[in-house]
DNA sequence: TGTCTGATACACT
DNA sequence: GTGTATCAGACAA
């Protein structure tokens, strides 16, 4: 397998947090265990950008040993710890000593190996379906994804975690909403940067009203 | 179908 | 010491 062909194009990191998570929509998280080689496609994501937005952790410009990582050059790995058992995963956006990054909030297996690894790590029946993962919490478990992972670049093709890109011709509605969970963030909390493939049976809350927000963004021909 | 509650461990002050 | 903001299970209807 070319595996080359498949990376996410270095530019594309450097975008905002609010640029790069829609674009991430429909590409392709794997994560190597030693129960194989794991493949899904991303199907909701969040943004979370700059020291401005009350929602990210590094409002104001928080720079604490938790979030440090956010304010590396885009393309590592930020993965934090809530509830005290649950992860998550997040995509680091921007330039250095920008803090933004994009939260992995809902994936799909690419196939039925997959579904059985993940369904496996998540100590549930196969039969199960969309809730293997259709969730930040319950994608890192399935995933076996922890903080130990903090840091990783996710461009790196021969690390534990890492991204390529998706199937080119695949063909969908990218629907905008506000973000899970945030009612702290004030005025933040009602911003569309919530970011999911419509009528994906994985995305982790459905919205009455979603807004369009656009249509597959092929990246591999982009940039 | 929707609403509610408790579990849990670390970040940060 | 205080805050975090997901998930599974319980319950009502």
């Amino acid at each position: 397998m070319d595996s080359h062909s498949n990376e996410l194009p270095t530019s594309l990191f450097s975008l905002s947090a609010l640029e790069l998570a829609p674009r991430l929509l429909g590409h392709t998280l794997v994560r190597h265990t030693e129960a194989g080689t794991i493949r899904c496609r991303i199907v909701e994501t969040e943004s979370y950008g700059g020291i401005e937005d009350k929602g990210s952790h590094a409002f104001g410009g928080r720079h604490t040993s938790r979030t440090s990582i956010m304010y590396e050059p885009g393309g590592v790995a930020y993965i934090y710890l809530i509830y005290g058992m649950y992860h998550c995963l997040n995509v680091v956006a921007g330039a250095q000593d920008d803090p933004q990054a994009v939260l992995i909030r809902a994936v799909e297996p690419l196939d039925e190996i997959d579904r059985v690894i993940m369904s496996t790590y998540r100590d549930i029946p196969t039969g199960k379906k969309a809730l293997l993962s259709n969730g930040p919490g319950k994608l890192c478990r399935a995933l076996r994804i922890d903080r130990s992972l903090n840091g990783y670049d996710l461009r790196n093709t021969q690390g534990p975690l890492w991204l390529e890109i998706g199937d080119a011709e695949q063909n969908f509605i990218i629907s905008a909403a506000p973000r899970i969970n945030i009612a702290y963030a004030e005025e933040y909390a009602d911003l569309p940067w919530r970011f999911y493939i419509e009528g994906n049976s994985f995305v982790s809350v459905k919205d009455k009203q979603p807004t369009a927000f656009g249509t597959f963004i092929d990246i591999a021909s982009q940039y």
